[in-house]
DNA sequence: GTAATATACAACCATATGGTTGTAGATGAG
DNA sequence: CTCATCTACAACCATATGGTTGTATATTAC
């Protein structure tokens, strides 16, 4: 799969995005994570690395835990594609714009 | 599944994303869709139904056609969407700040 | 050293996903 | 009317996903 599949696929799940919230505002180690869900630890577990993947966080060791980080710079990347898609309907409405304006010529002439 | 979930969903395989550039740019029918892509009709009239479920694309029919238009609106959607992650990291590095500058304070005392 | 905590990872299960083929109903063309 | 086209939808299949429990390893606390 390549990069974009892994993000968006990653976004896609309202665990993982409050993941994300949670670790782009502050650290927290996994187990600080999996405390906050009703499910186990080896779920919550399983949905970081999903993140990981993504690139969406980052994950060091300190001590027996492992802090995780959001990475601000991945988010931004989203955002970045999405701009991509409408920059082709902006580019499509300049299009119909300058059809427009054509069609205003060939009335005046 | 809530929207968001379905609008991330949607947006996580780059079939779907091809087609909503497409018809981002203009207007298509489910088989000119269907023609340009690499594997059957229905697959890919199952990709366009997905994104319908998540309001990234309108259907109306024109003839024995399924006329298919982006909505430009939903592409906004998703990037507030990813705004709003990226406040709660911007109100951290504002608090971040007045951390610093309390610090400040306190040196000069 | 022993016990408790934090993590990793494998095995397993139910359901969802992304593809296929096949059938049937509308609509347009001749 | 008849035939070809466009679409919808069901049935089926392989694999991915999101959850579980269980076991093993590393680190900290006492």
């Amino acid at each position: 799969m390549e990069r974009t599949d892994l993000l968006f696929h990653a976004l896609a799940d309202s665990t993982r995005r409050d993941i994300v919230r949670l670790v782009l505002r502050g650290e927290h180690s996994v187990s600080d994570l999996a405390r906050r869900y009703p499910m186990s630890f080896a779920a919550v577990q399983k949905h970081v690395a999903v993140l990981e993947r993504a690139d969406l966080i980052t994950k060091h060791q300190r001590g027996r835990e492992r802090i995780v980080r959001g990475r601000i710079d991945a988010v931004r990347d989203v955002n970045r594609l999405l701009d991509e898609l409408e920059a082709t309907w902006r580019d499509r409405m300049h299009r119909f714009g300058d059809v427009l304006a054509e069609a205003d010529q060939g009335e005046n002439r």
